[in-house]
Order: C-alpha cells, then structure tokens, then sequence
DNA sequence: TTCCTGGTTTAACAAAAATTAACATGTTTT
DNA sequence: AAAACATGTTAATTTTTGTTAAACCAGGAA
C-alpha cells in the first residue's frame, strides 16, 4: 500500500524536524519546506495527499500559498498551523478552503489524529489508492463491479467477499498483501474469527485459480499473502 | 436542492436553542435532542449528513453515542462540542472516528465554517442530494416524477416505491447503495420488516431490468446494492 | 356502507453467502 | 523434536437474501 505523501512548510528549524520525524515515524511520507515560495513550488512539482501549513512564513504566508493552491487544486486537504490564538485569522482561513486550523502548541498526537480524520474522507479520491475495478492477469480477467472472474474454464460468479479480497490481491499484485490492512479494509476488524474467515476465503480463490497454473497466492507466514504471476518460472 | 441534515444533541437548553436557531438560518435543516439515547434513537430513524454531540449528556454520553453509531456507519461526519479543555478527551474523541472537535466557548462563525469544510468533503458522496428526476442508463429512460420506465420492450407504469428505490439506485449507478441508506430515505426506518419490504422490490426491479442483459443490481451481501452498467467498450 | 383494486407489507420457504467449528498440516521457537 | 502457533481445508451452522404468494390496507366506485 502506497505511502500518503505530507507536505509540510514550517520555518521554524525545531518544530519542522520533530514534525517531520513524528510523521515519517507514523507512516507517511513528508516533504519539508523552509519558506511559501518553496512550499508552492514543491507543491506544484510533485503530488501529495495533504498540506500542513504555518500561517507565519518567510517569503509567503500560509494564506497566500493556500490562495494560489486553491487556483487550480480545489481537493488537497489544508491545515493551518498557528501561534496567534483565534477569530480573525481562523475564519479567514476557513474562507481560503482551510479542512482544519491548529493553534501552537498542540499535542503531536491530537496533530495526527486530526490528519488522520480527514485522510480518511479522502482516501479515495487519491489515485494510488486506486479504485481499479477491472484486471487482467495471468489468463484472467477479473471485474470486480460485476464479480465476475472469466478463466481458461469459463467465467464463474464471484460473491461479494471473494471480489474484495480478489481485488486487494489483484491490487497488490506480485507485492505483499498484510494480513492485518486486508481485514481491516473488507471486515472492518482484525479479530480472530474474522482472519479464519479470510484463510477461508483464500482457499476459495486459491481454487478458482488452479485454472491457470502461473498464478497463484502464496503465505507469508505470519505477516499475508501474495498474488504472484510468474509461479512456474520461479523454479 | 435538499437541504443538509444535521443531528444536534445538546443538553443546555440556551445553547442548544442557540445552535438550532443560527444552523437554520444558515440553510440547515436540524433536529435537537436532549440526551444521548433520544440521539441515537433519532439517528437510528433518520438519515443525517453530520452529527454535531455535545460530549456530557444526560443518559449517554458523546463518546458512547459516537462508537454506538459507527459499529455500522463509518461515514457520518460527527463533531464534538466541549467544555473540556483539550488532551485525553480529544484524543478519544478522534479515536472513535470524530471528524472535529470544539471547545467551548466557539464562535457561531468558527463552528459554521468547520461544518462546512467537512460538508465539503462529503457533499459528493451523497447523490441522494441531487434532485435529478430523469435517468438514462443502459437501453433504459427512467423518468422518476412520471414513474415510467421505458426498456426496448415497452413503458412500464412504475409504483412509487419501485420509483423511489430505482432513483436512489441510478443515482449511485455503478456505486454501492447501503441498504440502511436506502432504507432510511424511502422507508424512514431501518427495520426488519422494511428490509424485507425491500428485498422484495429489489426482486420485482431484478425483473423489470432483464430487458437489457447489460445492466444488473449486484447484491453487496451484508451491505447493499448495486446497480452497474456494463461497460464493455472498455476492452 | 360494502366491494373492488392496486400498492405495500408480511409470511413462508428456498437458496446463497458468510461465519464458525473441527481437524489436518505446516512453520517457527525453544 | 516438542510445543506453540499459524494456516489449509472441508463441513456444519448461522445469517442474509431471493422468491412467491397471501394478508393487509387505504382510497375510489357502486
């Protein structure tokens, strides 16, 4: 599963090396900037998933950068960070297209709690988490709308929990699939019974894919499972 | 357009007026409650665009109405109002699945512009929210205010319910329909009975549709359905 | 009023899907 | 190698959905 990817501006030395640290620590994958005129430029090259802002910034402000931002990327959740304490400047950011406004100093927890909950409303919209919904590997053709798998032998009807675990394979294809991010994901809950019924289902698939012998899901003990392509070469 | 609905759950009578007063005025349509099981129970009837739970509550508090509601619906935007300052509470509150979180006192302004960037990222996730009366789909025309159905074997004079249930499914053509969305909006109660009042036109709409072998309600099991569109041109 | 009538809900049973159980097999740790 | 644990596999059980028909219910006609 790809990383999401943080742009940070923060001209303060210290708070934009803990933040950084903090953040790559927790999974995601940040950018560092000293000044707006970087931070707009660095939002320009590459694409990320969410801004982190200080208001007082060498060069260009946190509104400004946000305001040319907003021009042409309406999406790309905005926070504000900010020492001065509310009202005034609050509001104006909302009006800019702000998703949350922190006031220094914060908890770093409550910092990535509050990326977290609006990460979850946009996970979607981002293409790496991709909503993919047909597939072709092997000799197979996979859609997921449909649940439909067509093989060598015949298409055969998938049902609902077959198609999702098929696609998170398909989507991790010839990468490992954790155990833990498939049974969050399709049974909103890591919990014993839940993993029995996902070895279930992947005996299932891994039955349906004896159509063709180049494909096949391995075990990684302990941590997934693989959709690979290449089964046979790789003797 | 409809109007959003929010769910207000505050037990200081002065604020709570406050509240439902100034949302009003500002475009919402609102529904206040009391006390925490008054809130579930009204979420539980109702379909509502985000909640708005005051954390302390007579009989059942935010937190406990929070966790309650997301056992089955992870989507909802729901805020919490506090008079507590910060830390261990807002922490929990985000934990459960918490959208924002404000602190009393909160200006009238600061609370509007938080809804509305969490609106903002939830405005297109609810079709309901169109008021799109005219459906082209397959070799289907499906006018919702005349409850027709036109198919390559003739009209067909359509009930209200199977109108009402067809819309709701063309509007999220190609998307899953959460069967307690749906029921929520049609029947106005997510029940047993209703649910099977439903299945059973789901039946009746499997039967009307057979006209185009393109086009099928999938059934999502244990969540909903699904109305696809076969889109065979891309291969 | 009573009798139709069309729409909707409820009932009853069938079928499908998902979960749980039980036991087999394999993997890691000691 | 034994113990502890994770996964494979099949079958039993439970839950959800499909389907058809009968019951219910309101509104209009006789």
């Amino acid at each position: 599963m790809a990383k999401y990817k943080l742009l940070v501006v923060e001209d303060d030395p210290n708070l934009g090396q803990i933040l950084n640290e903090y953040l790559s620590l927790k999974g995601y994958e940040t950018t560092l900037c000293r000044d707006g005129e970087e931070g707009v430029a660095a939002f320009k090259r590459d694409q990320y998933n969410l801004c982190l802002f200080d208001v007082m910034l060498p060069k260009k402000d946190g509104f400004s950068m946000a305001k040319e931002i907003r021009k042409d990327d309406k999406e790309t959740p905005i926070i504000f960070l900010t020492a001065k304490s509310m009202k005034a400047d609050t509001i104006e950011g909302f009006k800019i297209g702000a998703d949350d406004y922190i006031t220094k100093p914060f908890s770093m927890e409550e910092l990535l709690l509050r990326i977290q909950a609006i990460l979850r409303r946009t996970a979607d919209k981002n293409p790496q988490f991709s909503d993919q919904k047909v597939f072709d590997f092997g000799s197979f053709h996979f859609d997921f709308d449909k649940q439909l798998l067509e093989g060598p032998e015949g298409e055969t009807k998938l049902t609902s929990k077959e198609s999702e675990l098929l696609r998170l394979l398909c989507l991790h294809i010839n990468q490992p699939l954790d155990r833990s991010v498939a049974l969050k994901i399709i049974w909103r809950d890591d919990s014993y019974f839940n993993a029995r019924s996902m070895d279930v289902y992947i005996a299932k698939l891994r039955k349906l894919l004896k159509q063709d012998e180049n494909i096949q899901i391995i075990t990684l003990h302990g941590s997934g499972f693989k959709l690979i392509t290449d089964a046979k070469s790789s003797e």
